[in-house]
DNA sequence: AGCACGCCGACT
DNA sequence: GTCGGCGTGCTC
């Protein structure tokens, strides 16, 4: 895999793995002349950087190098192969320039657990401990340096070894033993702290001979026997179980010399926890499903990197026609990608996927431990695996030949990664499906707004499943007017139809489930006294009253305090609690039906490992009656015995100053009623909202799916929004406001600056900076955050000319002020 | 990150 | 004068 080198490229430009560093660049490193071989782009390199020694990727070969100092040598190469493949590197350059980060922010997303090579600086000692000890003495160092340095010096021995916790004044001591030739350093890399998983096995020495030949004891001979038959190394454990002897045996037989003990790889596969699942084979498409089918096949049967949005109500089986493309492209001997928002939140569908191609499956998600995740990795780089269920970080999986990409519930906000590398999935997505020949379908029964408008203009084929499977009715949803409530002077949670709808339902025995978008008991307490609205110390942020446990808490920073008996501003005890959250619907719930079994589902009961599983579980074997829950209860779940759906507050998005609170409020009242009547009887939803005349939810009541994409899009093109334009955000933020500001200003300034003349180069419209403006929240965690938006038309003007306008910005050091660029970022807040 | 360089205050 | 504190900036 080595380039053979033909005497002129012998410089490597290599991407330095150290995450501090400030932009982007490549450093030049020449291969020593004594290697015949000059390492392949795509491997790693030990390289000198610094006083240090650095893990790189080589990127590209050079004969020449523009770099104004000297270049150092590489000191050793880490890979046989290639870590990083052609198509990897280029999907890194290519995500680097959308995403405007650097290349070293995106290589932990292609890498298995721990690969990553880190060094750390080792001492050796080159004479003895005597004169060390003598030279130190004759520095005339202070009484406690002195003191401390002989014990870091008694750690140094005649092997390199590492020395903890070296402070600036030891180090410089310690140099100086260095330059006096007493001790060296060295930078080695640190041991891998995730390797495979091996334990301990035993195998026949000599299969050859038999027990017969053997004069052995009856459960040396049950071993022996044991071994012969499966012929192959035996983990010492299952070998113990399946005969039933203690370890003393086999070892007995290996000090014999007819055992040899070895270890084993052990794979850790979450999934063989669960055991092998019954294979299902597919059912029976309907006429719309068999349509989609047939679109997409013919796109895999030419490799053709086409994207579909595959437009499907709630219920109409777009599962069905994911596994049947998925089968299709094994068929052709290739792998498939199968994308969804939340594993957590979707145990169905793996349950599924696995029925379907049972142990060629691997899932990736986040709960996943180090080791499993390094184990599923090697799985399918060596290609054990067809098909590879996750989230949005599963696109970068090293499938050895993708075919098809799905990425169902397009539309869900959990394909925006919020930290650095700010990558869309959707967006990746598509360059990975351009760069391997395969299609994509996105999958929604409520799709974005940038999809549908990609759809409606002819650049994805839309594909439309417009019924339920089985020719169920989509559920009847009726709207409570809580304006008409209000000035009825009733208060509570449950409107009157709410609430005799869910007695009913429950006095038939079927499920309820309630929406309610904001968790703990009161959203925002008040005194009614002074006015003064509790609010987070560090937060621009109201308090959330939490009932259980007792506290008022911050959702932003996690802030915690005791609620007040008097009112913090003035004393007194008018204290009042404002805003009702799934606490305090469920109490309302249990004092209306208390014979009622239900459960809560939000951040706060699913905070464990397995708890979605388990909520799941107890729904589907009908030990709950009625779940409550934020919008995680919208989210994909297939419950038959669901017929009643009731959304407490459809509003509670709608306030947001973000120009996709509408979209939002759509799509999560269209999946929340699309929990309903899923099974044999039919589905009931009752929508209360403030807004009943809002066209996010008047849209969603009357089922008139293209009136609200209709009016939405007319809305964006009208406010210059995506889908209609690009958007760039700038986030400024520090502990000092006037710094932030100074900041912010002067990077707009520049972009402005800058930006006259890509606007006179390109004669393009519609570009926009707006700002620099506060955040809608600003402050939060104690720091200050301001923003500027750049809408524009032709985001290749910004390559290049943003990073550098902010990384010179940046290094100006603005007291702590960090500076963020989010391409299509998808919240405002 | 880590290390060098350089600029100020507290000592021999 | 020099040592050592820390802020700043660079690493092929």
């Amino acid at each position: 895999m080595n380039c053979k080198s033909d005497g002129t490229a012998r410089i490597v430009k290599a991407v330095v793995n150290l995450p501090q560093l400030p932009d982007d660049r490549l450093y030049d490193y020449l291969i020593p002349p004594e290697w015949d071989e000059v390492p392949a782009p795509g491997m790693r390199i030990l390289a000198p950087f610094g006083g240090q020694r650095a893990e790189a990727i080589v990127w590209a070969h050079a004969s020449t190098s523009a770099a104004p100092a000297a270049l150092k040598e590489v000191h050793e190469t880490l890979d046989e192969e290639p870590i990083f493949n052609d198509l990897q590197r280029h999907l890194i350059d290519w995500m680097a320039r959308t995403f405007f980060c650097r290349r070293l922010d995106l290589l932990h997303l292609f890498l298995p657990p721990g690969l990553k090579v880190a060094t750390e600086k080792c001492w050796r000692a080159e004479v003895g401990r005597a004169e060390i000890e003598e030279y130190l003495a004759g520095l005339s160092l202070s009484p406690d340096l002195y003191r401390r340095l002989q014990a870091k010096v008694q750690a140094v021995t005649a092997e390199f070894t590492k020395i903890p916790q070296v402070d600036r004044a030891e180090q410089q001591v310690l140099a100086k033993l260095v330059r006096d030739k007493l001790v060296s350093t060295r930078w080695l890399p640190k041991k891998p702290e995730i390797t495979a998983k091996k334990v301990m096995a035993y195998t026949l020495r000599d299969p050859s001979l038999t027990v017969s030949d053997l004069k052995l004891t009856l459960k040396q001979a049950r071993v022996y026997t044991y071994l012969a038959a499966a012929a192959k190394e035996v983990a010492a454990t299952e070998l113990l179980s399946a005969t039933g002897v203690s370890a003393g045996v086999p070892e007995t037989l290996c000090k014999k010399g007819l055992l040899l003990k070895t270890f084993l790889t052990v794979e850790r596969n979450p999934l063989l926890q669960h055991g092998h699942c019954g294979r299902q084979d597919s059912h029976q498409l309907n006429t719309e499903q068999e349509e989609a089918l047939q679109a997409i096949t013919v796109a895999l049967r030419k490799n053709e990197a086409h994207t579909f949005l595959l437009h499907g109500v709630t219920g109409s089986g777009k599962t069905e026609v994911y596994l049947q493309a998925i089968e299709e492209t094994l068929r052709k001997g290739r792998e498939a990608i199968y994308l969804v928002p939340e594993i957590s939140l979707t145990p169905q569908t793996v349950q599924r996927v696995r029925a379907r191609f049972g142990d060629e499956v691997a899932i990736l998600h986040s709960s996943l431990s180090a080791g499993e995740r390094f184990d599923q990795w090697w799985r399918i780089k060596r290609g054990e695996v067809k098909v590879v269920v996750g989230a949005r970080s599963a696109l970068f999986a090293p499938v050895p030949d993708l075919g098809l990409i799905i990425m169902d519930e397009e539309h869900e906000y959990t394909y925006k990664q919020e930290e650095t590398p700010r990558y869309h999935a959707r967006t990746v997505a598509k360059e990975l499906a351009r760069l391997t020949g395969s299609p994509l379908i996105l999958g929604s029964a409520t799709p974005s707004l940038e999809s549908y408008w990609e759809a409606e203009s002819g650049e994805i084929t839309r594909l439309v499943l417009s019924k339920r499977i089985m020719d169920r009715p989509l559920p009847e949803i009726r709207l409570v007017d809580l304006r008409a409530e209000f000035k009825a002077r009733r208060f509570t949670v449950l409107s009157p139809p709410l609430r005799a709808a869910i007695e009913e339902t429950l006095s038939r025995g079927e499920q309820v489930i309630l929406l309610l978008n904001r968790r703990g008991y009161a959203t925002f307490i008040n005194c009614r006294e002074c006015g003064q609205v509790l609010k987070c110390p560090s937060c621009d942020v109201t308090l959330t009253y939490h009932q259980r446990p007792n506290v008022l808490r911050c959702h932003y920073c996690g802030y915690k305090e005791k609620p007040p008996d008097t009112c913090p501003h003035c004393r007194s005890h008018y204290i009042r609690y404002f805003g009702k959250g799934t606490q305090r619907l469920e109490e309302e719930l249990q004092s209306l039906f208390p014979l009622a079994r239900m459960v809560r589902m939000d951040l706060d009961t699913t905070g464990r490992k397995g708890s979605h599983e388990r909520i799941y579980r107890q729904l589907v074997e009908g030990e709950v009656d009625i779940l409550i829950g934020t919008q995680m209860v919208a989210k994909g779940l297939d419950l038959p015995g669901v017929t009643l759906v009731g959304v407490v507050a459809a509003d509670s998005a709608l306030g947001l100053p973000d120009f996709r609170s509408a979209e939002r409020t759509y799509q999560i009242l269209t999946q929340a009623a699309g929990r309903a009547g899923r099974g044999e009887k039919p589905g009931l939803v009752y929508i209360q909202t403030f807004n009943p005349g809002h066209y996010s939810i008047s849209a969603v009541v009357n089922q008139n799916e293209a009136e609200f994409y209709r009016k939405e899009l007319m809305y964006r093109q009208a406010g210059d929004f995506p889908p209609f334009t690009n958007l760039i955000r700038l986030v400024f933020s520090g502990p000092e406001k006037e710094a932030v500001i100074r900041a912010a200003a002067e990077v707009t300034a520049e972009i402005k600056k800058a930006f006259a003349t890509v606007e006179t180069s390109t004669g393009e419209e519609g570009e926009k900076v707006i700002g620099p403006t506060p955040a809608a929240i600003e402050r939060v965690q104690n720091r200050y955050r301001w923003q500027t938006l750049i809408k524009t038309q032709d985001i290749s003007n910004f390559y290049g000319l943003l990073p550098e306008t902010v990384s010179a910005v940046r290094r100006q050091k603005y007291n702590n002020v960090r500076i963020i660029i989010d391409e299509n970022p998808f919240s405002m807040l």
